[in-house]
DNA sequence: GAGCGATGTATCGAGTCGATATGTCGTAGG
DNA sequence: CCTACGACATATCGACTCGATACATCGCTC
């Protein structure tokens, strides 16, 4: 799961840690944003397989977000770590590294390989991997969305069959039970509506390689 | 979030954590059902906090369910917890023992203090809480889900300030989080009428204590 | 020049998951 | 008969995640 988030966002952007835990809040909610926890692990279990690697330069674009000052911060980060890059003896001697990362060839495959793997039935990677999936080719795609809708299909009428053996069931969690089962059908409509507007698209060709844009 | 569904559970049937895991599995769906991995550390958990007891006897009510022919397979296994219970010894003696647990008090009482938690941030803790919210008073459930209704549209709008700065998200990546949004809306909308019904029903009084049956 | 909040890296303890080990029981099949 | 298989049942292991926290630096204000 959090192996492509982490490939997708630094395929966009080169990187720092904190800045993916921001990106990945701001793109995923807040709520299921990852904790340091999990991502500092994450990157070090990466980099050791070489499919991300510290650049240790200057993020290829700034922010650009014109509601923070980091314009300042960006630059006195630069000197900092130009002052800090020598330090590297103690694993406890913390400051200031800002070690930023770059998705190698080795990661940009890891990350196609975890875009098709068959197993679809996990919600928060699924979401991820849609986040992501303008990587995958049209065909590709349509096969995701297919399974995906395939396992919430199953989860429905496996709901069905198990719904109320004896109708002996409060009220409270019966509502439950229907609002998840709405919620299920909900979902099942998004893939399909996912699924028309990829078939109706006249792009049969292009679809992993980047659109040279059509418009100014 | 497991112990609520243990208490909860535990407290309409003396169960042991096979038959646990499976009614936890038909209450949720199978997909957020509970790992033995969690289930049995949780269970000794809540028996050195005094919350459960084994009981060490037959379930207070057979499983019931005609297609599954237990009903040998319970006796066979009375016969057999006769024979393994002398046996206590190492850690790794395995055998059957069919643990079937109870809730104390205190455990009633740790259920209701876990029900009215004013954390509702978490999503499957808050669907559990749900299931088995007729522990609660009717005010108190008024309460849990105001509470939780705040969450979420706290989370609408959040959404909606972080929308799109640029306006720069790709088509993928739009619509799963419209996907969301709507997600978002329909559970606001379910817990209004789960509001309206709590406040629609002739009930000010009964609400904790057992209803004593008024038909047959 | 001290305090404070944002930035930033990193780890810890607790809890969870999926897989697996271990063992019993009933039944099907040679 | 016995052997293999699958349901039942308890329990643990390794990998992973989370929330909290520690530690350090920077830029700002007062």
């Amino acid at each position: 799961m959090i192996d492509v988030a982490i490939l997708g966002l630094l395929d966009d952007d080169e990187l720092h840690g904190y800045e993916l835990r921001k990106r990945l809040g701001e793109l995923l909610g807040s709520r299921l944003a990852v904790s340091y926890g999990s991502l500092y692990p994450a990157l070090n279990r990466l980099e050791a397989a070489g499919h991300v690697k510290a650049v240790t330069g200057l993020p290829a674009r700034a922010p650009a977000s014109p509601m923070s000052g980091s314009l300042a911060g960006e630059l006195a980060a630069y000197r900092a770590r130009r002052r800090a890059t020598t330090d590297q003896g103690g694993r406890r001697s913390g400051g200031r590294g800002k070690k930023v990362y770059g998705v190698t060839d080795g990661g940009r495959r890891r990350l196609h390989e975890l875009l098709v793997d068959p197993d679809v039935s996990d919600d928060r990677a699924f979401a991820v991997r849609v986040a992501f999936c303008h990587h995958l080719s049209r065909s590709e795609r349509i096969e995701l969305f297919e399974r995906r809708r395939a396992e919430l299909a199953q989860r429905l009428d496996q709901r069905r069959r198990t719904a109320n053996p004896s109708g002996r069931v409060g009220p409270y969690l019966r509502s439950l039970l229907e609002r998840d089962t709405e919620a299920l059908a909900a979902d099942v409509a998004w893939l399909d509506r996912l699924l028309a507007a990829e078939r109706a698209d006249p792009h049969p060709d292009s679809a992993v390689g980047h659109d040279p844009g059509g418009h100014t």
